[in-house]
DNA sequence: CATCGTGATGTAATCGGTTTCATCCACGCT
DNA sequence: AGCGTGGATGAAACCGATTACATCACGATG
């Protein structure tokens, strides 16, 4: 015995099967063009050794990773976990890995330094961006694989984007509100650079022209983090306002939960008194108390839809196309007629 | 100009620095043994072709690929995510990259031929296990790497364990319930075969016994599967009860706001009708309405201790010790006393 | 019968680093 | 002067696959 326990190589596979390594490598990834003979010697000669495949090996020869990398705003977030989902599930089927990066945990360190050694093409085959606060720079040095945006985009970045159409989405959530008679709605958006807060409130201001409303103040809307308790901490700047608003849209379910939190806990009831719809229909806003209206993105749907088109990129598509995803009205409890006078 | 535009490779420093590749590549990896003089030519030879190592040759000379494995029993699941927070965080300070798997993605499949190929030493260096439901034969086949279990385990697999301490969570819940008065608590579990099932389960009938009451029999327990619906779904049985129960243990905080979601719904106020506790404490939880009351386990630390247990591993630990971490009694708005009398 | 094409296979180069081993040189000691 | 020592470096083997190219046998064709 020579082999001391090493796994088995294709060397070993080729000695018992008594054909040359090249055998064996095209019996595994071309098996068309060996005889039926061989193959068959060459199946039973792996399955006595054992023998698995060395990745990295394969890799290396063929010049590429075998993976793609996923970069996270936050992993804690539940919201891209499930488009992590859809993406892992189109990779598998191609036998590609999933690698996924927080970029949150880097944000305190310059993103170039941190990011830049892993957009590379050795470190991943191309790259599905789900971050918009990024750096469009860093995916233009030279070296990067190729890139998707995914869910947010990065302005000035010039990749492939796959969105839900945020901009129908504010407009189905003003014609909501003001179908139910709502003329004072107060807006709750992310953060102001951000990509989804401005197609949001696009839309969402459009359905209110629609509706016959006059253009809101600036007074009318008022920033959150897209984080919970940025919903509860801007209620009682909310119920300082005169007058006070009847309905409020958040740009995400997150502070609409936070929202409504905060005006149960001082006492102002949801929806009798002011209503409050949120976007994105987490798994969460159907069993919150009131269960929530929302806007409806298809997560799992979004983030196959990047994967595929990463495929296609990586294969040398040069379709920098945007592909839109419909969004839908979740009609629950938390909206309602506004209350009838004072 | 012969490079053709291709991305610089080692030898290209060499030539640029007037020193061998060996040389560049020991200035890059072990700077201490190159003279003064050298490192500062390879330095600027660096920098001036914009070299960067491909990571995939450095790891087949190494036999190492570079990267560790999660599988996760549901990426769309928050809870789990958080835990992947935490081990992407030490593995960044590694270098090494995180790859993951949803093993619900491949559940109708036999589980070692979907699973199997990626349980290979070519595939990833380490593989830290989330899923308590996997065969724990599929990790001691050869070829398979290190292994650490996080969270969940796998009864009769001999590796590391990470675990928060669900006995004594039992423990605090039933503790904290019958302290309230509550003499008829229902239990909601997870599902039968799950790790974190029996053991809270076991905690939670100590608990119970310290406080004096009777062993509880089977009437007293109803099973989920640790989602939202099915805890909804529990609540006209629980209903149908008789006695109805004062207060209800939820194995996980998804089926507790399920639970309160459902009686909410059929007009049962909580917690002045019925208690409700969870496990966990997901972010959610101190949001929801009644917030509530909860377990915490500390889910960041624990991704993060289990990337250090499998990081010593893969350098050749044998410490298949089980690390314990403690949980905590959040104290929320969703438990009060029982209602005095009829 | 000579030639050519084709299918199956083997030989060896190749991917881009790391690492072993040998070499060389400067220096200190006897 | 001779010799050993150790630091710095280069040449070449090596990691384990894929694949370009060469070879060979065999059958068809003119």
């Amino acid at each position: 015995m020579s082999d001391q326990n090493r796994p088995p190589r294709i060397h070993d596979v080729a000695k018992m099967a008594g054909v040359s390594v090249a055998t064996v490598s095209r019996a595994m990834s071309n098996p068309a063009i060996v005889s039926e003979a061989t193959r068959k010697a060459v199946e039973d000669a792996i399955a006595a050794t054992g023998y698995t495949l060395n990745l990295t090996a394969r890799n290396l020869r063929q010049q590429q990773v075998g993976g793609v990398l996923a970069l996270v705003p936050n992993l804690a977030n539940p919201f891209f976990s499930q488009i992590l989902a859809g993406i892992s599930e189109v990779l598998r089927q191609r036998g590609l890995s999933l690698l996924v990066m927080d970029t949150t945990s880097v944000a305190d360190q310059p993103a170039l330094a941190a990011l830049g050694p892993y957009l590379n093409r050795s470190r991943s085959d191309g790259v599905i961006v789900l971050d918009g606060s990024l750096d469009p720079d860093l995916f233009t040095r030279p070296g990067c694989p190729p890139v998707v945006q995914a869910c947010e985009w990065i302005d000035g970045l010039d990749a492939p984007r796959v969105l839900a159409d945020n901009v129908e989405g504010g407009r189905l959530a003003a014609r909501h509100l003001t179908g139910l008679g709502h003329r004072h709605i107060l807006h709750m958006t992310g953060p102001a650079p951000n990509s989804l807060t401005a197609s949001r409130r696009q839309g969402f201001l459009q359905g209110l022209a629609e509706a016959g409303l006059p253009e809101p103040g600036p007074a009318d809307s008022i920033p959150g983090n897209f984080e919970t308790r940025s919903g509860v901490e801007a209620v009682p700047r909310i119920l300082a306002m005169d007058p006070r608003p009847t309905a409020i849209f958040c740009d995400n379910d997150e502070m609409a939960i936070g929202v409504i939190h905060g005006l149960t806990m001082a006492g102002v009831a949801v929806p009798r008194d002011i209503s409050v719809m949120g976007f994105d229909n987490i798994e969460m806003s159907g069993f919150c108390l009131p269960p929530l209206t929302t806007i409806r993105q298809y997560r799992t749907r979004l983030g196959r839809r990047a994967a595929e088109l990463l495929l296609d990129r990586m294969q040398g598509s040069d379709d920098r196309r945007t592909v839109i995803l419909d969004v839908e009205l979740m009609e629950r409890a938390s909206t309602a007629p506004p209350p009838s006078g004072p």
